[in-house]
DNA sequence: TAGTGGTCTAGACCACATG
DNA sequence: ATGTGGTCTAGACCACTAA
């Protein structure tokens, strides 16, 4: 029977339906500040990463799903929803909640507006090449939506990773949201510092291109004029959605790649 | 006084506020199939497009707005969070939600599954190189959780935009989807014809990097070797969490890149 | 203190996929 | 016909921001 459908519709899935013989081992704190929407999908996902809801499995509706937490319908499914945002689970309607296959690697966390390098293999280093305020070209005015001419602050790093160059930096920040040093910046990401003075970044563009690294380029990167490098740049807005940071970057693609999850809503 | 502020908080959002005198001219169609969320959000959206709510305005908040439409708050929500989640809005707890600074150029959809290039400048041509039916290697068995040495399509596509060569495609796809012709590939992206046999993208995990152009390479893009590629792979899950196909394309950095925006959730 | 968004509830009706 | 997720309502309480 099973067999006739396959050949019939032979694009469904073929995967045996995995069915949990148990409810979710959910457990609630409902005296956290940690939203109850979030703690389900936080212990879902460590289901799915430790194996015990396999790709391809389903999860229960989302009503069962309530009842069984003690929860209302909508929590639950806002739970749902996030994972489904994440990438780690798919939906259809009248038909059910799977979890998507071929999670070997996480994907990257589109929310996360860390600064990219910090989760870059073991210690990241950092050199500052030259921290500088001056007048902005109009380029930069015109990305942080400035006048030009404006005052701003002109960041030049270079990045290492595991003693090996990995990128150079270049970024321009308004003068007036906190003291940049040279120090600092070496033991902190750029992120790091502007979110402990009160900063929150919440929407960036980015633009991620190619093209060939330069004489002065090569000699820092230990790469050779010519060689391909990765690039990109990226304006970064606050929670009042002023600009606060401009970037472009260049990586050596060797060591360095971007990975990203793409939802469909 | 605003002065006052500005220099105790330098880093506050310096523009004015911006309050529209009016209430946002939102019409409803109750009997339209279109969700109600979803005809707000576009018309908010078509107002941002319109410079109608220049960036930094500030909207009502969500519960004017509702009773402006005459919807339920939740549903008010769902169409603003639709729009933050684009990166259109900003909003912050206390504060109100505003029109985020920037909006030169309407950031490419994180949501759409589309064929890359068909968005690309005018009439983009394709030419066929090949499409053979034969056992994969283990790389694409791993990357579309096939058994290894299983039949898959394999397909090579030449992408040209305004004439110009943009870029090589190769292609992995499991061999019951839909018969893919050279013919059918030259009219209409991949993506396309697999939305026409009904197959629903939703999830895909992409690698971007950059390399050297290889000979091979260098003459269908007409650049020299070692010339500087941009490289993206990818693997795209249906909405059963199976894997329906897997690409590895190289672009001509001077005439394609990865435009991309992240929110903060 | 007042105003905002963030979270949560307990229902309801509908569209769609499946058998 | 049944079961699923998608949408929608009308409230409620809370945390955070700003004045």
């Amino acid at each position: 029977m099973t067999l006739l459908l396959l050949v019939r519709w032979p694009h469904r899935d073929r995967t045996a339906r995995i069915t949990l013989t148990r409810p979710l081992p959910i457990t609630l704190d409902r005296s956290s500040p940690i939203p109850l929407y979030f703690q389900v999908a936080q212990q879902i996902e460590a289901l799915i990463d430790r194996g015990e809801l396999p790709p391809g499995s389903r999860l229960d509706n989302e009503i069962l799903l309530a009842d069984q937490t003690g929860l209302s319908r909508p929590t639950m499914r806002q739970a749902i929803q996030h994972l489904v945002d994440k990438g780690l689970l798919v939906r259809k309607r009248g038909v059910g909640t799977q979890v998507v296959h071929g999670v070997v690697k996480r994907p990257v966390e589109l929310s996360s507006l860390y600064d990219d390098l910090s989760r870059s293999n073991q210690r990241p280093g950092t050199k500052v090449l030259a921290v500088e305020t001056g007048p902005c070209d109009d380029t930069i005015a015109a990305a942080l939506r400035l006048a030009p001419g404006t005052e701003v602050v002109h960041l030049r790093r270079l990045r290492f990773a595991q003693g090996e160059p990995l990128a150079i930096m270049q970024n321009w920040l308004p003068t007036d949201l906190t003291e940049l040093t040279a120090e600092r910046l070496e033991e902190r990401g750029l992120y790091e510092l502007l979110r402990g003075v009160g900063v929150h970044m919440r929407v960036a563009n980015q633009l991620i291109g190619a093209r060939a690294a330069t004489l002065a380029e090569g000699r820092l990167l230990n790469e050779r004029r010519g060689a391909p490098l990765l690039t990109m740049t990226r304006t970064t807005y606050d929670d009042n959605g002023r600009a606060v940071e401009h970037g472009s970057h260049v990586y050596r693609p060797a060591l360095y790649s971007f990975e990203i999850a793409l939802v469909e809503r």
